[in-house]
DNA sequence: GTTTAGCACTCTTGCTAGTTGAGTGCTAAT
DNA sequence: ATTAGCACTCAACTAGCAAGAGTGCTAAAC
């Protein structure tokens, strides 16, 4: 792609400009720049740039007086055109590492939730996680553990590591042997099915009727459909939220604050967006408003998606105002999911 | 106690200031109270009474020519001695009691979870509940599934309804007939000991040397050391936070907003506190800087612990201003206690 | 043709002074 | 003991003014 002189040179300025705009949180002179390309360019050339950024509805002017601040127009060139991707410090990542690697990684929720923790603390703004359930995976094993006389344990097991367990009543007490012959239904006929099609398979079975296991997979459904009930299709962690809050821009407008954070805890909206971002296979930034979600305009994430197995197992992220440091981010949220990739792994081959 | 006439129209007076404070959220003037009275007193009178009450620490004035406004040691006056109990509408309670109780209550701790979110909805203030833990009860049963090679689930039950189950890994691959024996010592020997003191209790017997179990000891040990160091001694869920943020105290000023939200993310502080609060067994209210929280000075909280089977086993309760409107807060947090209650019985009759 | 110095212009921000009004405390009368 | 009356105080609002930041435009310089 060829690229001019000019255009090169009009990147460079509204690169300046948007990174001075991420320090300071307040509208950019010309002059400012002007000091910061050490006077090759005055500060009047700058201005006739800024007038054409203008016009290209990258740049917006408060009041005529006023220097300029990025649109979101901008920000989105600028994520995807002009910044320039940048290296963590080894150190940095080391103690990333450092960080996260040593937890006990037993439970994949538990160890997400806490790399979320340490993300918001290394970036001081918020860090989530879209943590998988077993929903999201396949049957590797399924056991039942008879609590009491009408009460079972279910233990599902996914592929990827992921395990969940719900109590479930049943109407009828179970046997000893029943409970035996259920177990090695599940971990003969219905090793390898998603979770997510269990029910409905289950359900052909039992519409087909010619089933010779008919009664074991009535119970079978039974169980099965109240111990996924429980079990979520992905949970959301966020920490590190009063970062964000504590930004000028919510601080300015305590009511950016409130709507944010009821969106923040309404949650479904959110995570059905970061549903749909993650199922793409590739980290992204989205930009205030381009989230759709009412309440988000002031804010901005990005999203790496973890990949178990071949396939999109949760995410992790970072939540920011729209004025945030994104190359830095970038930097640490692909860091951070090296990190957690490798944590993930070790879980697996062991 | 005997309360003279003088005494009993000084706490009306307290208790009019206080509740006109609670909705507008600014100083009450002497006349306003006077209107309240109907005239049976003149703004001159309630004034003088006002100096009382300012000299006794219950109220404060910000400036000369304000009206006045409760101090902390006034709210804790008012609660204790001045406000009256108010009970729900019957059709309120019931509201609770329909959206409550319906769930799937196979789970506490996502009962828990949803009852806080209910209470949070219904008061529009920050709702939370400190949810118990096994560690919080003791043995009732324990379970291994052994989940490929070298790693087993780990399923603890406690008698109060609780259980966990956690992924362990062990070193040297477990064979069945071990997982059976282990799995008989557990549930022949430890059954009734409580979670917490089950390391000790185990460590003891190994130190003897004399028990014929040694190997089985030692096994138990590492496995429950291992799925009980994943296990928290709590777990708190807090709901509706944005509901306290949007209060004009935080409006005003931000940087409070963001202190106590810090306070709650951080969790540790406020978890101990709470953890002595309800040991006590009953209910409290805990105002402003009482609660020794840095951060949480402008808030107040009430909780209610649950008892179950005798030993107190996590809470709920309520956080929000100072300002808050106290007798509603506690016949709401009292009301929903009363639900889940219910919720958790029929839980442990089935 | 691009760049830049110069300059008038605009609009926010901060400051001061004056006004308003809510609410008080005191005093003297009831 | 209560209360009407009144002078007093102080935050909150308003208006006006000055300062300053930053612009857009024009005409000269490169």
């Amino acid at each position: 792609m060829y690229v001019t002189d000019s255009e090169q040179r009009r990147n460079k300025i509204f690169e300046y400009i948007v990174e001075s705009y991420v320090t300071t949180a307040s509208p950019v002179g010309s002059e400012f720049i002007a000091q910061k390309l050490r006077s090759s360019l005055s500060p009047a050339t700058i201005r006739n740039i800024m007038v054409d950024l203008e016009r290209a509805g990258f740049l917006h002017q408060p009041h005529t007086s006023a220097g300029r601040v990025p649109t979101e127009r901008g920000m989105r060139y600028y994520v995807d055109s002009v910044m320039q991707a940048r290296q963590l410090l080894p150190e940095q990542v080391r103690d990333l590492q450092a960080r996260v690697l040593p937890q006990k990684a037993e439970d994949v929720d538990v160890f997400l939730a806490r790399a979320a923790q340490i993300l918001a603390d290394a970036t001081q703004e918020a860090a989530f996680v879209v943590a998988p359930t077993v929903r999201s995976g396949s049957v590797r094993q399924i056991e039942l553990v008879p609590i009491g006389a009408r009460r079972v344990l279910c233990v599902l097991v996914a592929d990827d590591e992921v395990f969940a367990s719900h109590v479930v009543e049943i109407e009828e007490p179970i046997t000893r042997d029943e409970t035996i012959a259920l177990v090695r239904f599940f971990n003969t006929e219905l090793v390898g099915l998603p979770f997510n099609d269990l029910l409905t398979s289950l359900e052909r079975r039992l519409l087909a009727q010619t089933d010779s296991f008919y009664h074991v997979v009535k119970r079978s459904f039974e169980i099965l459909e109240h111990a996924l009930s429980t079990e979520p299709e992905e949970r959301l962690y966020i920490e590190g939220t009063s970062h964000v809050l504590a930004q000028p821009e919510f601080r300015k407008q305590p009511e950016l604050a409130e709507r944010l954070l009821q969106a923040i805890e309404a949650e479904d909206a959110w995570l059905e967006q970061l549903r749909a971002d993650l199922e793409s296979g590739r980290s992204l930034v989205r930009i205030g408003s381009e989230s759709g979600i009412p309440g988000f305009e002031p804010c901005s994430y990005l999203t790496v998606p973890l990949i178990v197995g071949g396939s999109v197992a949760g995410g992790i992220g970072i939540l920011g105002p729209v004025r945030m440091d994104y190359p830095r981010m970038r930097s640490f949220v692909e860091a951070m999911a090296l990190c957690v990739r490798e944590a993930v792994g070790r879980m697996e081959t062991s």
